[in-house]
DNA sequence: CGACGTGTTGATCTCTCTCAATTAGAGTGG
DNA sequence: CCACTCTAATTGAGAGAGATCAACACGTCG
């Protein structure tokens, strides 16, 4: 599972450290050779900036698939980065139902919503390899106090974040399972595919490290159910999941299964 | 419905302009006089800060129940701030189902989510007659601008909503009708309580602004088996809702069905 | 080679939804 | 003052989406 969004060729493993809970530091790429800037998703920021983010950063970590990389409840975790791979947030009830809030990409913060010194509310865990920056625990006081416009960043970010809870939410709450799984491959296709500009993705996919359990815990389902609806929509020839990676193959009739009668529009209805 | 938050008496309604769309402007408070400052959930802001907010603030407008505060897809709506009363944010499907996101209390933002310029990705609505605090519309960039203690502290706010957001669809998507609705009820008694403090919450309850219908939009549930299980849980004595106030008879009770055998703390799961 | 994780599928079971009908209170107009 | 209307709450009955239980297939790995 692990292979599915290989390692950037700039981080090396030190198999010295290979036993440090939480992660392994690897080599350290600047924030101004960040390969996320190149992406159109990630705004240009002035160089000015990129020092004070710089220098709020402390290493970078790599974290294996399925590890643990904020435990539910945790206090201290530090602020991350995912510079690259797939993670999730999630809360756990006391007899063990969990439920996923969101999945993270490159480019997300992890650990945001902790009021430093607090115990985290959520767990955060690794669903392929994953390399993490690292930053000062403070980092995101720092970040309002000295770079007012960073700090906005962080505000709409955060407030950006809380939509795709929303958007979830909507889906758990009021989708059938059907309407759920199509709107969730839907999303996660196009969050994953604008990472990756250029590829052909109706040829190869994007990545893609969900086992069906995580889609079943990010919507609210049984597994069993999951795998049947699953594979409904597959032998309907709407999307294929094949060695790690999505495909779709009819966007428009997931789409339209995940909002019937809207494109995406809200409803019109009496404006009260 | 809308007598169970009465209006605070610094608000008068202009009768001329009753007509006006979105709400009646009322006279005005002062930040430094504002009523919220003396509960102990506000932290103290300095003199300075307190010129910063007054100086982004334009107006203040009522709202009266069950009206519209943001429709879903309004573009440029201002920022506001909710100064007295209750209301939610939802979002809906274009088929008309309904799912509210969270609840909005005194204290709370209105519209943070939203990029200037962009369209409200959901509606807000009013609940029971509600006072905001009308800010320009760029007020969250120039709260950053020019006080970073501010701006951080939007930055909390924001992600503490998000995790309230987080809590709720933890319930939609792993609890059963019982449990969702016994949390729920815990929370907003907790939160309503907090805005009142010093009454015999008790004797005589707190505001209690919803109705079924909400419950039910807010839990993912259908009216009808949000009425049975809320009577099935009256019935056994935990709770009891009468006149728009919510009493709870059985706290302890409530909670413990709402995490059945953990007390509010995470699993105690191996962890990986 | 056996243990394990993941995916698949069939057979029940049940929680929750939908449909229907009734009651009670508030507001309106004659 | 009394029909009439509307909204919110209530309750029963039947239907169904999705949960739970069980078994099995397949690939990986120590």
């Amino acid at each position: 599972m692990s292979n599915d969004t290989p390692l950037p060729d700039n981080v090396s493993i030190p198999s010295a450290a290979a036993g440090r809970v939480g992660g392994v530091t690897v080599k350290y790429v600047s924030c101004q050779a960040c390969p996320l800037r190149a992406l159109p998703l990630f705004t240009d920021h002035a160089p000015a900036e990129l020092a004070v983010i710089e220098s709020l950063k402390r290493e970078q970590i790599v974290v294996q698939a399925d590890r643990s990389i904020i435990h539910e409840g945790q206090s201290n975790a530090p602020l991350y980065t995912l510079l690259s791979g797939w993670a999730f947030r999630f809360k756990t009830l006391s007899d063990g139902r969990r439920q996923i809030l969101n999945f993270l990409l490159a480019g997300d913060f992890v650990g945001v919503q902790q009021k430093m010194g607090d115990a985290s509310p959520h767990g955060v865990q690794a669903l392929s390899d994953v390399v993490l920056c690292v930053f000062q625990r403070d980092a995101v006081w720092e970040l309002h106090r000295s770079a007012p416009t960073l700090g906005f960043a962080v505000t709409w970010l955060t407030a950006h974040e809380e939509s795709l809870v929303d958007d979830t939410l909507l889906s758990v709450g009021r989708r059938s399972a059907e309407e759920r799984i199509a709107t969730l491959l839907v999303v996660l296709f196009k969050r994953a595919a604008a990472l990756i500009p250029g590829i052909d993705t109706q040829q190869l996919g994007v990545p893609f490290p969900l086992t069906q359990q995580h889609i079943a815990d990010g919507l609210g389902l049984s597994l069993v159910h999951t795998n049947k609806t699953l594979r409904k929509l597959e032998r309907r020839g709407l999307h294929r999941i094949e060695d790690g990676r999505l495909h779709l193959l009819d966007v428009r009739a997931l789409t339209r299964i995940g909002d019937p009668y809207g494109d995406g529009k809200p409803a019109q209805r009496p404006l009260i």
